[in-house]
DNA sequence: GTCTATAAATGGATAGAC
DNA sequence: GTCTATCCATTTATAGAC
């Protein structure tokens, strides 16, 4: 009934079962939103009744918690960042932070569309963007040796985060052919000017 | 029965009940979201049945568009813009952008967050955003003779209302109590230093 | 132009058999 | 753990009276 839900290896069929409704779920809250999507929907997809649906997850608003999940970054070691200039760590930072975003982009975009309508969503949200990789570590100590200017990280990140979402989605709605496997290097190079503050230095 | 949409003044009654229908719904959809706000909510907020509702809009989507007609910025005269700086210029592009938006929260964010799942609303958005401002149009000349970098201006523009309304948001969720009558200082301070390229400069 | 009443479909969620 | 069948509230939208 309670489902081995504190294992992370999905062997037993129920826990296959459970983690397909994920995959199934997040994809199309990611590309319908939350509320236009339905459970009958979800489980019609995944090839599932509705009930057995409510086996795994108590109602929809639970499944939404489970599909925001966002995977770790691939942080690198301090020791690599602090070997970095100023310039050189903006920039790394600067990728580490899109290439988590792109390559977790369903869940961001969920995240960063739904957190407004579900606090509950805002706990998950705020529970991930706090939690300091170690280029985060860097850029505060930095900013507390007065190496470099302070800021609002978290506020920073938010915009950040905020203007690639809008600007990949500007991208799907007027080119949808687009594939987006990588990511588009006019977004990347107008994130990594914006952050290295040189878009409109000559 | 086809009302007078013609005119901008709205005096017949029915007119009145068409604008608060659009205030009230844009409000909703606002705060809600669209797949999230019924029709029924909406005729009971205005004090009107949803079969009046739906004698002055064909359907939800017919309203969705007239809730989102942005009003038009409070554009300088060329020469003011022409006088300035790059620096001074591309401050006060800044300003009246996000001025722009903050006035026209509402709609910004329902075409920003609603756009991808509906292909009508993209084009209400792209024939404002590419509505040049005067502002707009100095920045491309200066662009053109080569006294600024280029750069792909809608794309920019989007990244930086993006990132606008995400911090909005942000702010929002945390400081539940904050009165957002005007731009929060730090917001502001970000989004200028970004487009003015000084934001890790010492 | 606005109402009451209602159609017709779909929404989330559950009971109970296997 | 999964299914079929079903409950009941809500959804968009319309018919027809005033």
């Amino acid at each position: 009934m309670m489902m081995d839900t504190h294992h992370s290896n999905k062997q037993t069929k129920g826990a296959i079962t459970k983690h397909k409704i994920i995959v199934e779920a997040r994809d199309l809250f990611y590309r319908q939103g939350f509320a236009a999507t339905s459970t009958a929907q979800i489980a019609k997809k995944v090839g599932v009744s509705e009930a057995a649906l409510y086996k795994h997850f108590k109602g929809k608003m639970a499944l939404l918690l489970a599909t925001v999940e966002p995977e770790r970054p691939h942080d690198q070691e301090v020791s690599y960042f602090s070997t970095l200039s100023n310039l050189d760590l903006l920039g790394a930072w600067t990728e580490q932070l899109i290439s988590t975003v792109f390559h977790n982009r369903p869940q961001y975009t969920i995240i960063f569309s739904e957190s407004p309508r579900h606090p509950e969503l805002s706990e998950n949200y705020i529970r991930h963007l706090h939690q300091l990789t170690n280029a985060d570590k860097e850029l505060l100590t930095r900013m507390d040796k007065g190496q470099l200017p302070k800021l609002d990280l978290v506020l920073f990140q938010v915009g950040i985060i905020g203007s690639f979402l809008a600007m990949l989605t500007h991208k799907r709605i007027y080119e949808p052919t687009l594939n987006l496997q990588d990511i588009p290097e006019d977004i990347r190079h107008t994130l990594i000017s914006i952050v290295e503050g040189k878009l409109f230095q000559q």
